[in-house]
RNA sequence: GUGCCUGUAGCUCAAUGGCAGAGUACUUCACUGUGGAUGAAGAUGUUGAGGGUUCGAGCCCCUCCAGGCACCCCA
């Protein structure tokens, strides 16, 4: 055991059941992202380190991202997010795509981070973006995605709430404080993180940065204040259009919602665990310009995304993962000894002609091959013994229910359907 | 990248510096036409890795690896 070469720091190993698990989530946004119409598209998993330069975090690329160089010696880069990937693709088919576009994707990601409880090193995440339109009406439609998939996943409203702000009118509280437009991108980011940090010690970051005592007061104000959006027309806009998307009830106003990426113009949003045991199972925002930078027209859009991490543990946490996804239809079919194996590899491959997943069993006593069918999960077996040979029926038993009977052969196949 | 905590059988965990154990799971049998129970028997470890202190280390010290918590950042 000792000897097994380790796997690399941060990666994940996904067996049989947890890769069932994974391919059950990717169903569900699938579903979410296309009941809206949203079409699937997928970028290269290696990039090149300038695609990076221009926009993202400083941070996400200089300290987060892998680097290495190809065998050419050139410098590449494993994503650590998609929205570059995306301007990219937009930028160079700008003339021929059809705004405004409506995309999304799942597939890896790779930060070189510390591993800890709903972060890896390697992650999956889901993307999904509307690029260009400006309207209020697409913000709150991709809210209306997120919420809709919670609902799918079985999350309700009192375990998960999506919590908005928009950076304009948070701007505009800002001004009328008096903050300068020099020092609003550092205290936004101070804002951001006000609940990590002890009161005292976020009083003195905020200090630091040259605010007075009535400067801070009067932030401390804004961030406590639930009702904030009434002076924001976009806000309230929003709500109506989110009300009338059904989804009312998985919306909340949080001043204190900013996110840390730069490029966010408008509306920033993140959906939570209700407890706050975890960290942000989604989150996303409004754009003005997202090709700009890669050399393109500038459009605005929106869109979030949402690593695969996280929400497992949340669905966990909440008993929603659903128990038997690793035979969810195929039968099993026992081999009674090594005369009846000829006619048990006739009757598997029969049920296979007829759409059905069929394991077959080999000879050995029946008690052993029922419980290798128990311990796999498989919801029916079958028996094919000589008195079933002899008046051409099999025997079907439920495992879940332990109940079995005799049916004729030719009706096998149309009962599991 | 910084600080702290943890690492013992497949899993959950015991073991004052003194013979490495229990529960569970697993294998076989009771049960040669049937898997959830019961009973009997059996197998399982270089105690995360390497070094040091000691007559003697799972336990103490150092280094590394991995995971967890907080920071940082973010999915």
């Amino acid at each position: 055991m000792k000897e097994i070469i380790r796997s690399v720091k941060g990666t994940r190993d996904f067996y049989p059941d947890e890769m069932a698990r994974r391919t059950w989530l990717v169903e569900k946004l699938k579903k979410a992202s296309e009941s809206f119409g949203y079409q699937r598209y997928e970028g290269p998993c290696l990039e090149t380190i300038d695609l990076y330069a221009a926009k993202s975090g400083e941070e996400l690329v200089k300290e987060q991202a892998f680097v290495f160089e190809d065998r050419g010696g050139d410098p590449i880069t494993l994503r650590p997010e998609l929205t570059p990937t995306l301007a990219r693709m937009v930028a160079s088919q700008q003339n021929q795509l059809v705004l405004p576009l409506r995309w999304w994707a799942f597939g890896p990601f790779w930060r070189y981070e510390r591993p800890q409880k709903g972060r890896t090193r390697e992650f999956y995440q889901w993307n999904i973006d509307l690029i260009g339109s400006d309207a209020i009406q697409v913000d709150a439609e991709l809210l209306a995605v997120a919420a809709n998939f919670l609902r799918l996943v079985g999350l309700k409203s009192d375990m998960v709430q999506i919590l908005v702000n928009d950076r304009r009118l948070m701007d505009r509280m800002l001004t009328e404080i008096g903050i300068s437009s020099e020092t609003k991108p550092d205290l936004l980011r101070l804002i951001d993180r006000i609940d990590k940090q002890p009161a005292d010690v976020w009083e003195k970051n905020v200090a630091d940065l040259g605010l007075n005592f009535e400067q801070i007061k009067a932030i401390k104000a804004l961030l406590i204040n639930t009702q904030l959006w009434q002076e924001s027309q976009e806000l309230s806009q929003l709500f109506e259009y989110v009300k009338a998307l059904g989804i009312g009830e998985y919306i909340r106003y949080e001043p204190k919602i900013i996110r840390g990426l730069d490029y966010y113009t408008g509306l920033v949003f993140e959906a939570h665990e209700v407890k706050g045991d975890f960290r942000a199972i989604l989150g996303g925002g409004h754009y003005a310009n997202l090709v700009g930078d890669v050399g393109g027209r500038p459009l605005p859009g929106v869109g979030f995304a949402m690593g695969d991490v996280v929400i497992m543990l949340v669905l966990e946490a909440y008993g929603l993962l659903p128990a038997d996804l690793r035979y969810p239809s195929t039968v099993f079919v026992t081999v009674f000894n090594e005369e009846m194996l000829l006619e048990s590899i006739r009757l598997a491959t029969e049920l296979r002609e007829n759409g059905l997943h069929v394991v077959l069993a080999e000879p050995d006593k029946l008690t052993k091959q029922f419980k290798l069918a128990d311990r796999l999960g498989v919801k029916f077996a079958l028996v094919l013994g000589p008195d079933e040979l002899a008046n051409d029926t099999v025997v079907v038993k439920d495992l879940n229910t332990f109940e079995q009977r005799p049916f004729p052969r030719k009706d096998l196949a149309s009962i599991f359907i």
